[in-house]
RNA sequence: CGGGGCGUAGCGCAGCUUGGUAGCGCGUCUGGUUCGGGACCAGAAGGUCGGAGGUUCAAAUCCUCUCGCCCCGACCA
């Protein structure tokens, strides 16, 4: 009889194993080197069909499904409506973006047999903002947020780490549209909501997760937050400050304010006479050190980035070159660079350019940047000093000599760099340590422009200092702004019936990718370990022999009418095998039934997680025993 | 895209240097003995040696081309 009640309570499954799939094997293919990898394929939850394509059996295929599920649940709570869009996208949908070419070569392109080209959907802001525009036609039907749970396409250079990093995988994606950034229905409203759902969301999944601030969107502020799943195996550099919430990946990590050299910056007295080394073959920091035996944080590393601006913007600043300057064993960070010299887009500039106007790359030393038109020097705090504090005498530093295969040691800030542009730099900004000291000819800032490191000041509490971790990111929520609305001419009239482009926001979630971070951060020695929420079953019931079929098919429905997913391992296998196999494929709780705990009218209970011995739990109270442990 | 490496049975590998009728372990199947943490014995099935071309009486092995795959880097939500 169907039942038609709308509370009908949720059924567990009950699975045998005879009757599905599940092909365990003792090793894992070659391929397979990350944990999820390996263990995912020898517990045969997946299979490689092709260089980053995979097959989802049937016990990943649940675990999909249990994340999907709340995925929806949360993304439903939020206010959020779901909908499917095609993954197959003419090409012509990018004509207004241009995001065809700046995928690049990352977009799957097909083609049909008319010889029309087609992109297999990376994401989908352009064909949600197409159907947008056709279906919201009033500010009065503003906000509102849809998404659609889907199988992407990037045609990666180098897919790896099995699940985490395909060319196809499943992903949760989300796009919001807005009048307004502030305000009731505002585009912070919804995002405040989604950072919201995905804390819930990743902590239903029962994962240990960091929310992280990543590079700012076109709005500012942080307006980009990745959810970053704690796992030492993780891709992903973030850090972390224990004093309080901030953490942040490393593009985007601050440094909170260093102490100002007692003397001011660059001000110090030289370590000696400029000396030149013969360094052949050593444009990297590391060769150099080996081949000089001088320390890494004694050098000077000096980057050269080419501006990519307008004409107009050009005309405005001036620049078209900056020279980054970081201590040698630090690492210049892009976004700072940017931020720092207030422009929107560099690159590095072309080793050829770079000659022609006399900069030896490998062997630049600040000295470069002087007297040159249109090139802004840009200068660590850590590597702006004159002075060792520390060691109370004049700082040494290495740097290039400007001409290939040399390097200078003694260099000296203000004997070296000359007084362009030097003079023009207030010598003594302690009073503004954390703010950005520029010469009066704008030709110098001393900045944050490194990456941050663990032990660096933390950016938000005074006295404690970063911490870093690893982590593998599965959500990432960003604001998006004007960037498709305008580009693909989505406007509308507001209530004063002026034209206003439409605001936007986009949420993704890896589905796929999150079951694979789960078992980089869940797992041991003997296999996987799932959170219950996402668990393929439950509770797996190892048979000892087929006598014991009724008392497993009896518990089994008991515990599927409280909604347990229960597999029954009926396989007529030595009990190792089965044993071996229950840890492998990692369900949450193992009730054995076997003779010796049958003689006692118990059966063995094991949470996989637990390091104890099975214990006996008697029939009558297993159910109990496992709802509660299960709950717990 | 640069560097390194690998394609031989479902999985893991040997054989290739020095050409001569393709092998091992696991798994699978049959029979038997076993049966509480990946059992044992006996037997069996399963491979166009990634593909194409070339050299040779003869190619898994040597040569050329090609396709696929992995790792490091570059790149990357």
């Amino acid at each position: 009889m169907a039942n038609h009640s709308f509370t009908a309570p949720s059924t567990g499954a009950i699975q045998l194993w005879s009757g599905t799939i599940i092909p365990t094997t003792r090793d894992a293919p070659t391929d397979a080197e990350s944990p999820s990898h390996i263990l995912l394929s020898r517990s045969g939850y997946v299979r490689k069909l092709g260089a980053g394509i995979y097959d989802y059996l049937p016990l990943a295929t649940r675990v999909l499904r249990k994340i999907s599920q709340i995925v929806r649940q949360e993304m439903d709570a939020a206010g959020s409506s779901e909908l499917l869009l095609p993954a197959l996208l003419p090409i012509e949908l990018y004509a207004g973006t241009k995001r065809d070419l700046d995928y690049g070569d990352l977009l799957f392109k097909v083609t049909d047999r008319k010889q029309g080209i087609y992109a297999l959907g990376p994401t989908h802001e352009e064909p949600i903002t197409e159907l947008a525009k056709a279906a919201i036609t009033s500010y009065k039907q503003l906000p509102v947020s849809l998404y659609q749970i889907q199988t992407k396409f990037r045609d990666e250079a180098r897919p790896r780490s099995g699940i985490l990093r395909g060319r196809e995988f499943i992903m949760k994606d989300a796009y919001s549209f807005h009048l307004d950034i502030d305000g009731p229905g505002g585009l912070n409203e919804t995002y405040d909501k989604m950072f919201a759902a995905y804390t819930s969301i990743f902590n239903r999944c029962g994962l240990d997760f960091t929310a992280v601030e990543a590079e700012a969107g076109p709005i500012g502020g942080s307006a980009s937050h990745e959810f970053m799943v704690n796992a030492d195996s993780g891709e992903d550099t973030i850090l972390k400050c224990p004093a309080s919430n901030y953490a942040a990946n490393v593009e985007k990590c601050e440094i909170g304010p260093r102490p100002a050299p007692s003397k001011g910056y660059f001000a110090g007295d030289p370590s000696g006479a400029l000396d030149e080394v013969h360094t052949p073959n050593c444009p990297g920091i590391e060769e150099v050190a080996k081949l000089t035996k001088v320390k890494p944080q004694n050098m000077l590393k000096s980057v050269l980035f080419a501006v990519r601006s307008s004409p107009e913007d050009l005309a405005k600043s001036g620049q078209e070159y900056i020279l980054a300057v970081v201590r040698g064993d630090h690492d210049v960070n892009e976004g700072k660079v940017r931020q720092a010299a207030s422009v929107k887009s560099i690159e590095l500039a072309d080793p050829a350019k770079a000659a022609a106007l006399g900069f030896a790359i490998g062997f630049i030393s600040p000295r470069a940047a002087v007297g040159k038109k249109g090139v802004l020097l840009l200068v660590d705090r850590d590597a702006a000093l004159g002075y060792d504090d520390a060691a109370n005498k004049p700082r040494f530093w290495m740097t290039g000599a400007d001409k290939k295969d040399y390097h200078a040691k003694h260099f000296n800030w203000q004997r070296d760099l000359g007084t362009d542009p030097l003079a023009a730099t207030p010598h003594n900004p302690t009073t503004h340590p954390a703010g950005n000291l520029k010469a009066t000819n704008n030709n110098l800032i001393v900045a944050d422009v490194r990456n941050a490191l663990a032990g660096d000041p933390s950016p938000r509490a005074t006295g404690s200092t970063l911490i870093t971790g690893r982590g593998i990111e599965v959500g990432h929520i960003f604001k998006l702004g004007t960037k498709y609305s305008d580009a693909m001419g989505m406007s509308i009239l507001d209530d004063k019936q002026t034209k206003r482009s439409v605001i936007m926001g986009c949420y993704g979630i890896g589905v796929s990718r999150t079951m694979a971070a789960s078992v980089e951060q869940n797992h041991d020695p003997d296999g996987i370990i799932w959170p219950t929420p996402i668990a393929p079953y439950h509770v797996i019931i190892t048979t000892l022999s087929p006598s014991h079929m009724t008392v497993a098919r009896d518990l089994a429905t008991q515990l599927s009418t409280l909604g347990v997913d229960v597999l029954i391992d009926d396989r007529d296998e030595r009990p190792g095998v089965k044993f071996k196999d229950a840890d492998l494929i990692g369900i949450p709780i193992r009730l054995t039934i076997g003779d010796k705990a049958l003689a006692e009218h118990a059966v063995e209970f094991k949470p996989r997680k637990s390091k104890d011995k099975p214990v006996n739990v008697p029939l009558t109270q297993v159910v109990a025993r496992t709802i509660e442990t299960l709950s717990t």
